[in-house]
DNA sequence: GCCATCATACCGACTGGTTGGTATGTATCA
DNA sequence: TGATACATACCAACCAGTCGGTATGATGGC
């Protein structure tokens, strides 16, 4: 509901009817409408952890530039059908919620920043076993790859549509491609780092 | 205000204290919230076309590829500070009304889709000028360059601070820079220029 | 086996406050 | 004189959260 509304516009009230729930078993199980919302940020953290880093068959893959690419593929075989579900809860919470909830916030930045460490990790295993053609920080490229997927979110709900989404994921596949130095066997690496003042 | 607390949470009342003006006043020149949502979001089109297409000294340049760079440094530049005070208007409130106001996801389709056609013109001419080592659509990465901003205001609300979304937006430089082939061409080794207004 | 005690789970009516929007009155000016 | 531009008071709906009360089940003394 909150990532078709937004978290403001979903009441508590709609929340237990779609529970099935009254609104006295819901305020005795949670003091506030904003402790629903950081407990629903953690068990969406450990939802999305199991269905997109344990469940697919290619996190078995032994080498984890593999692994890298076939997670953005996942990724953007799931941008199809109603923006409201394939887009990110947490990311769509936190956007009405960081400046007024410090608790959502923190919450929502848990998530995050659990899907960018574990992601983190696969892209330091690839520059290893892959040396790419310029320096990577795999933390800063998960980060990237966050931003990438967080944006096309917001183009399949402005358009209406996924396809907007999917050429920015598809895009974000051509770079992965590049950093790894597949198709183009390019010697020089002049290329200029990322300049961070 | 939208910016700060979401469009649901900021109140009709709020915004004409805001701006000083009473509601009676409110109502007299607009026939609902959503139609000021409408309208704003058609006045941050024109707004921000100005501040990014116009005023800048950069968009006099005459290499389209520089142009196009020197757009993204501008971008990454801006994020500094309240994320409030470099995020975008349109793309905040259209995950809120995506799918309960068409009006709204209209105007705020009508807004990106306007900035991605211009930035799409810099990039077409650039391919022209310095043919890239693959294909490329103009609007389809047009469409990326927004998604990475996009994405990258939403890491910046999610850890309360715009490092993560300014490494997102420096992967954007780098891959622009690999797609351009740069060091491939006899092109000059540095067309960056200090970013301001 | 039985009852008193108590904690937990839950219900649903209610409250104080807010919200988008309206109705009505008034000042200004062409 | 009439239209425009407001201001003020107000309303019905809604919302998060509260409160008094009830059902259930576990515990423990006898």
């Amino acid at each position: 509901m909150v990532r078709q509304r937004g978290y403001a516009a979903t009441s508590v009230e709609d929340i237990c009817a779609d529970a099935g729930v009254t609104k006295g078993a819901f305020f005795h199980h949670f003091a506030s409408k904003e402790a629903l919302a950081v407990a629903a940020a953690d068990a969406w953290t450990d939802v999305a952890a199991v269905r997109i880093f344990t469940l697919p068959d290619w996190v078995r893959l032994s080498d984890p530039l593999q692994r890298l690419i076939a997670h953005v593929d996942f990724r953007l075989s799931m941008m199809e059908g109603a923006a409201a579900d394939f887009t990110c809860f947490v990311g769509t919470m936190v956007q009405e919620a960081y400046a007024t909830s410090e608790a959502i916030r923190t919450a929502c930045d848990a998530s995050i920043s659990a899907y960018c460490a574990r992601l983190a990790e696969d892209i330091a295993a690839a520059i290893d076993a892959h040396p790419p053609r310029i320096p990577i920080e795999p933390l800063a490229l998960a980060h990237h790859i966050q931003a990438v997927l967080q944006g096309a979110f917001i183009l399949a709900k402005t358009k209406g549509e996924p396809s907007a989404a999917r050429e920015s994921v598809q895009h974000l596949q051509t770079y992965i491609a590049l950093l790894f130095g597949r198709g183009e066997t390019n010697e020089q690496d002049d290329f200029r780092q990322p300049a961070g003042h």
